[in-house]
Parts: structure tokens; sequence; C-alpha cells
DNA sequence: TTGAAAGCGCTAACAC
DNA sequence: GTGTTAGCGCTTTCAA
């Protein structure tokens, strides 16, 4: 098994030219059936599977698409990748994914490093980049999809919802409740983009309703349920007159729930909690939080499916822009 | 910007030939000083960034490592995909990541989809694979890790743990915790080969002691919060004399705490939940289960590691086996 | 230190 | 229907 079978070593084994195996592989027409069949089982027999790079160096154009997430402790992100699976399943394409940690400059690096395999697609969350970025993906001159956010402008086609109403909405929901005396918890503000806009969002419907920010408590670094019960304890012991304590999302809200289960702090009756992102994993603990529940699978779906229709169209995704709202739940809060 | 840019748009800019433009760009030595400055700034200034396809394909070795994973939906397997692309991390390599859903078949095609772009290795998860994927992966002569799983023989390097060992450990740690009237409740177990071994490690365990299993109940289909909770009211309403339930993942197993707590089924005093994995969400939560702490991302690394060595060196693995066992806590069980 | 020529394995565009 | 001729954009090899 040293050396790679190619096509050379196909058309060989069925007696045709190395053309006809091609085309025969490829399930192209105007193929006779009788070279096909003695194509594909000569491939079979030696174990023949094709080389990519150079199929796509000589079409120029690979089936890949290219995704980029942000991190993929945040489970949000993995689901996202797979709609994202999942629409491209059997379409010949292939996903590439890309981790940036929230880092813009690695965000660069690995667009950059994904064009270079010359994508169909580029699926990127968020759309915040820096201008060296925005410069690399214009000049791709390749469908590009911007996810989950819709607060600003798209540099192409983009699906999501806007981030500002969503906090925006779900304060609405808990001053309708009855809730007044909030707390915002956040971390890993200054890279997560989509966070402050929840908690600007959030702010806002406050100030509209005269009510202050009672408390405000944020830490560095990726969100976790450690950091989320460090918070709600600094939080609660800071300010134990709140009844609403707004996470950025609901990793910090359930290990919010931890502390307040551990301390006996009784969920919603003494202090609401409220989150992002509607993970099923909260979802059925005890003292439900407030939570707006995003599409994020279908929010992968239907990126991968505009690449999809631009690619097999006229390469444009003209400039679509999918609105996928999360939905608002109270949980025990729920009025019922 | 029509036309992308080449490495002879970079070799006018700069006044070199093609050569000389592809060696600096590589930082290769034996180029002046002067040219290399020279190469790098045209490259900035045109927008170069290369062309993967056409560089592997001309060294016939791309940097890409293929990850192959069951599924994206358990936490478990991004955190290893997080492991690697760590380990990766500034090595000029990528990852490229594929997901079978716990279908052999799917996996054979994925494994072909990835051999054809020429990975410079493979990571895959698990020990069983068809016939026609090991003779895939053979063929492929480039290193190869199987992850998670050393129950057997791997075809190359291994990294994981015995699934077979990890469910004996835990119900021998149950059986000393006092229990002895035991359920098991898991799902997707005709998929699931590395599930399937440790019920089966599991119950040599109860032999061992003479305890019979008392119940067993099974849905088809991937875990999930929702089918924890369900398995957990099956199991609870037919034998609500059990005193410890073992699940077959920790998903399953918060479904059983939700369970649990809804109805007032106290947690471990009256019945005690175990399950695998021991995820971050289900620390901290009341009624605390036990469970196998896995090191996934370390495996991760690890993997990664071994390809990234072979890669560097010889091109062989050495058929290294890393054994990671995971660490067994016992929650609220805990005598302390 | 640099350059010219010859591929890597495949497919597009033409012949036949 | 099938084969031939050129490349795709790089890197390897060898010569200068």
């Amino acid at each position: 098994m040293k050396k790679r079978k190619t096509l050379v070593d196909v058309a060989a084994a069925a007696g045709v030219s190395k053309m006809t195996a091609s085309r025969a592989l490829r399930g192209e027409k105007d193929v006779s059936k009788e070279s096909v069949e003695r194509v594909l089982a000569a491939a079979r027999e030696i174990g023949y599977y094709g080389n990519h790079l150079a199929a796509s160096l000589s079409s120029s154009s690979a089936e890949l698409i290219g995704v980029v997430v942000p991190a993929l402790a945040n489970v949000v992100f993995p689901e996202v990748m797979s709609g994202v699976s999942d629409a491209l399943r059997g379409t010949g394409f292939q996903p590439v994914f890309g981790v940036t940690e929230y880092d813009t400059e690695k965000e660069y690096e690995i667009i950059r490093s994904m064009l270079s395999w010359r994508p169909a697609g580029l699926i990127i969350t968020g759309l915040e980049q820096t201008e060296a970025t925005r410069k690399l993906l214009i000049g791709a001159d390749i469908p590009i999809v911007q996810t989950m956010d819709c607060d600003g402008t798209p540099l192409d086609a983009c699906v999501g919802f806007s981030h500002t109403k969503a906090g925006y909405d779900i304060a609405m929901a808990l001053i309708a409740a009855g809730r007044t005396r909030f707390g915002y918890a956040g971390s890993n503000l200054d890279k997560d983009t989509r966070g402050a806009k929840r908690r600007e969002g959030f702010l806002k419907a406050l100030q509209e309703h005269d009510l202050p920010l009672i408390g405000e408590v944020t830490a560095p670094g990726l969100s976790s349920i450690q950091t989320g019960r460090k918070l709600a304890e600094e939080m609660l012991t800071g300010h134990p007159d709140l009844d609403c304590i707004y996470f950025s999302n609901d990793d910090l809200a359930a290990g919010g729930i931890c502390y307040c289960l551990e301390q006996g702090v009784a969920v919603p009756d003494q202090v609401a909690l409220a989150g992002f992102n509607g993970l099923d994993i909260i979802e059925g603990f005890p003292g439900r939080i407030a939570t707006s529940r995003t599409a994020r699978r279908a929010i992968g779906e239907a990126a991968a499916g505009i690449i999809l229709e631009a690619v097999k169209g006229n390469g444009s995704t003209g400039g679509q822009r999918i609105i996928l709202e999360p939905s608002i739940t109270l949980g025990a809060l729920e009025k019922n």
C-alpha cells in the first residue's frame, strides 16, 4: 500500500481512458453503461477514493463550506454546527469548522486559512469583524453568511436576530411579571459583543420604566457554571434586596441556580433568575429560570441553505436576511 | 476583485520570480533578507493568501487533521474537539471535523471523504469500525488515533480508557457505598458501543456480588434530558423499591434528577443516581449524582499530540496507547 | 541565492 | 461515447 491509487490506476484496471474513468466516477451522462460499470467495479476493486485536492484545484472550486464559531464550550455553537451539518448532508458539500475563541485576530487567521482552501462559501458568527477581515471576506468573492446577529449591516447575507431587542424584550417580560429590583451579571463582555448588545437592550427597557439597575457584576473570560455561581454570590451578597438577576447567558444562570439552591434562596419567589439561550439542560430544573430560547439549530440550517442556494444559483445570496427571533419563557415566573 | 491573486502576482509585484516568492512566503532559508521583505510586503499589499489546494497537491500532503466524532449533541465530543484544536494551535495544522451520528455507514463515507483531502492524520472515535472502514484506514497509510475507548485492539494508536472497567468501577463504588437494589437505564445502546460496554462492566460487578439487576429500561435514539426523564419515570414506576439507577450517561441522569426533584423522590437518600462523563452542568445541582468524570479534553489533546509527533517524526505513531482513566465521584453519596 | 522546468491528480474544453 | 490537450497554482528538482 505504498503509492496512493490514482485515476490512472482505475482507468488502467477498467481498460478505458483517464477521462472516461473521471466522468464515470462523477456520474456524468454520456458515458456508456458498460464503461460506468467497469470503472465503478475497478475503483471498488483497487480501493480508489479520489483526491479532492486535485479535483478542486482543477475545477477551481472546492465543495467545502467554512464555518467559523467563537467557541465550542458554549453548547449553542455546536448546535449551530449540527444544523449546518444536517443541511449539508447529501449535498456533496462538507463543512469545515474553525474556532476563534472570541479573538478577532484569531478570527482573521482562521478565515484566511479557510479561504486558502477555496471554500464554496463561508458561515461566520456575528457582524463584528476587523477591517482586515472584512476586506478578506469581500475580496474572496464567495457567498458569506453572518449568523446569530442582525443588529447592524451584514457583509452579505445574515441569519439571526437582534440581541439588543432580545435583551429589551426579556426585560419587558420580567417587568410585566412584576419585577422591579434588577441586577445584571455578565462575563466576557469585552469580547462577546452579542452579550453586550443584550445588556444594552436590557438597560434600555429599565430606563424606559424609570427602573434603576441596582447591581452589576462582571467577570472576564468565557462563561461557565463556576463563574455564574461566583457572580451570583457576589451579587446577592452585595445586594440582597434584588428581585431579579439577568445573566448574560444560561451557563451563568445555571451557576446562579446552583448558588441559590445551596444557600436556600427561593427562586423565583425571592429572586428570579433570567438568562439567555434556552439550554435543554436547564429547563425542568427547580426554580426554573426565565430565558430567551434561541433557534440556533435552525440558524445553522438556514445559513447553510443560503449558501447552497447561492452556489447552485448565480453565486449570489442576494443579501438575504433571515430573522429567527428567540422565544421568551419565564420559567417558574410564568403566570398560569 | 475578480481573479484571485496567485503567487505569480506576488512575484510580479515584488519583482522576483515565482520561486523566490514561494520560498520567502514559506520562510525557507537561503533567501536574501531583501527578497523576503519585498515579497512579504507585496503579498500584504495585494492581499494574497495562498492556495492550500495547490500547495498540498504539489507537496502531496495537506496540513489537515481529520477528526471524526459520533455526535455534537453530547457535550463530550465538542470538548474532545476543543482539545484537538488547542493542541493544534500554532502548528500550522488545521482540524477538519466530521460527525457520524453513530452510523457506521456514515462513518465510512465521512472517512472516505476526509481521506480524499489527503490529511496528515486522522483522529476517530472508538475502536469499532466496519471492515470496509478499517481497510480504508489501513490503506491510507497515515497516522491514525482512535479515541475514547481502549477495550480492544486499536488499528494504530489509541487514547482513552476501558469502558467496561469504567462501568465495573462505578458499580463497585456504588456497592461499597451501600447500594444493593440496582436499575439500569440506557439509550442508543445498539449504536453506542461504548455505552454498551459500560453496561457490561456494570453487570459484571453486580454478578460478582450476587446482586440482581432489578430493573432495566432502554430507549432508542440519542440520549437527552427528555429521554432520561422518561426512563426514570418508567423505572421508578415499575420498580419503586430501587436504591440506585445507573444511567448510560449524564444527559440521561440529568433527566433523572429532574424527574426525582419534581416527584419529590429524595436523591440520593431514597434512590441514588449514577451517570457517566462528569458534565460541568450537573455538578453542584441538588441531589448530586455519582459519575465517572472523563478527561475528554485531555484525550483530544493527547490524540492530536500523537499525530503531530508522528508527522514530524518518521510518520509512525509507534502504536502508542495512552490511558486516561475517568475519576469516579459519588456526588452526594460521598461519605465525608 | 535564484530561476526554469516538470510535475502533483484531476477536470474543462475541445477534438475525434 | 471517448480520448487528447491544456492547464488549475503551487512545490520539487536541478541547473545556473
